[in-house]
DNA sequence: TACAACTATGTCTTGTACGACATTTTACAC
DNA sequence: GTGTAAAATGTCGTACAAGACATAGTTGTA
């Protein structure tokens, strides 16, 4: 019995993580529809929002995103009038990205998303807490073994 | 001060884990390579191992995934001989699929990788028990949530 | 029995992700 | 100084993921 339970779905891990992160996905949609973004393009907002000028790699580390992800991502919010690319005079390879007035201004407009979002969620605070704090973790260590 | 500390990427429970993700995606890979499938491939093997046979949109409302996904990703299953389609008798709107011998023999070749998975996961027994709770809590209310 | 509502599947389009690889520029060893 | 490795960005191809919509088949009901 049960020789081959570790291939039952209810049992796996990594699913219900990858279900989970996909409908969440679906929840950010209807806030965000406002701002007419994406969520991965509100993630790009909210690193700007905080570091003001980044590389394209710089931008990619904090999202644990690749260049060849964020490309035709800036390019569609530079489209969008949401942020600029400026390329560096000290080394002619890097790309910097910063926000316009306009996606400035967004911040402000923004600001209820996080706990609108949370509220969608419908999970209990202590839930929340223990999946900021373990997936933090995972990602820290990830980025460590990976630098190895 | 921390006005607006909500839209600080450390302090986003869903960001670390939709990054979380697709790095675990990342780390199937090599797993998953040898039998030439991909993640999303895998969680359809998942659940034909277990149920043998199932309508498109019974697999889809286990994966949470809609038809015009699983669509085209069971046409690829069927082009590697994975599976079967073939369309039910009672009622010609529905569709079966169904594995192949080769589908049903990638079961045995396949059992390490949740225990290998795991292991490169890196995290502790609890985190991970946590997570599969947390994340499982989630999904069942979010369906409930949606079917009202 | 019509026929409108519903259901199951699928097509089309847009938007990420990401591996493989190309290009340009910089840095560094000798 | 010069050639070579490394870095930053970008292109290309493949594979999901999901909204909008189309189509064929079924069901409930007036």
């Amino acid at each position: 019995m049960e020789e081959n339970s570790n291939l039952f779905l209810p049992e796996q891990v990594c699913f219900p993580l990858y279900a989970s992160s996909r409908m969440i996905t679906r929840l950010y949609q209807p806030l965000l529809e406002a701002f007419e973004i994406t969520y991965p393009q509100y993630l790009v907002m909210l690193v700007l929002w905080q570091h003001k000028k980044l590389s394209v790699t710089e931008l990619g580390s904090k999202l644990f995103l690749k260049t060849n992800t964020l490309t035709p991502l800036i390019r569609k919010m530079k489209e969008k009038k949401l942020l600029t690319k400026q390329r560096s005079n000290k080394d002619e390879r890097t790309v910097f990205v910063s926000l316009t007035t306009k996606g400035q201004e967004l911040e402000e407009k923004a600001k209820d998303v996080p706990k609108e979002l949370i509220k969608s969620l419908n999970m209990s605070s202590k839930d929340l807490e223990d999946i900021r704090a373990i997936m933090w973790r995972f990602l820290d260590n990830f980025i460590e073994t990976k630098e190895s």
